[in-house]
DNA sequence: CGAAGATTGTACGTCGCCATACAATATGTG
DNA sequence: CACATATTGTATGGCGACGTACAATCTTCG
């Protein structure tokens, strides 16, 4: 394992490792948009994209809970894109309530791009970092997940 | 306890750790948020509080660089611990632009209770992790900050 | 069938945070 | 000393997300 050793003070006492997420969690956000930039979408939008483009059309809600946000934020996000043609609202046959958005042919092609500039930082950001270490990093998280779901319900 | 064995399905196949870890960091704050609110406080103001009791009066761009938010948002939390005279605001003798953000007694009290909250929480958190998994966790993290940290600078 | 309840998408107000621009003050340089 | 430059805190406008409330529609069950 590592001479964690290299860098300053990376860890002042009072921070812990729920600071750190949170920092972390703020690069990301921060990396992902700096690089979409250049494409003009932001995280949310660009996940939205490559959501429909590789599941076909969705309705709204399951867009907000696949994605992490409401359901009225989701609509928001895809106005802008439908102003944009990248994506489009069908109507569900099944169910006069909801709008299933797909994929518009625009939509498909910078749903390319974005996996691309996705795969390009991705790779820049397991630099350093080994197949299992990040497994494991996956699986304390999906169990920190799940302790804060109970401590949340719990209060 | 367990095996880590188990691996359900831990991770949809388009979600990668970048999305785990976000949607860790909101349920973070939400975790907090919703464990503060009995003091009436969110995690923002906590952690300044907490701050400001350990490490004696501060400036606020030190403050707002340790807790990692921007200059301009740490004076409206100031602003409003202030009013409910938990912090007080007291001049630097040596340099007349900054204002050293200092806890009161009222402050000192509630950030005990701060502290109580935050170890019963913390501790709620750690179910089923080890304490070398979350050493783990912290040493993949900080790597990944940097990472994170250069791919921005190369944006 | 018909009424009660659940679900979908939208409108609206709020919150936390950011980025920018600015005045006041410090600091460095000739 | 005088002047350019940097830094501190604040004001302002914008953005993304949340929570609540609502009309339209589906579903369930008497």
């Amino acid at each position: 394992m590592s001479s964690l050793t290299t860098h300053e003070l990376d860890a002042p006492p009072w921070q812990r490792v729920e600071s750190t997420l949170r920092a972390t969690a703020r690069l990301v956000r921060e990396a992902f948009d700096a690089r979409l930039a250049a494409l003009d979408l932001n995280l949310t939008q660009a996940s939205l994209l490559g959501y429909v483009t590789e599941f076909g059309a969705t309705s709204q809600t399951r867009l907000a809970d696949h994605l992490g946000i409401g359901r009225a934020q989701i609509g928001s996000v895809v106005d802008r894109l439908q102003a944009r043609d990248l994506v489009e609202r069908q109507p569900d046959p099944n169910d006069r309530r909801v709008w299933l958005v797909a994929i518009t042919e625009a939509g498909r092609e910078l749903a390319a791009q974005v996996n691309d500039v996705d795969e390009v930082l991705r790779a820049e950001l397991r630099h350093g970092i080994g197949r299992e270490e990040r497994q494991a990093l996956a699986w304390v998280m999906t169990r920190l997940q799940q302790n804060l779901r109970s401590a949340i319900d719990r209060s």
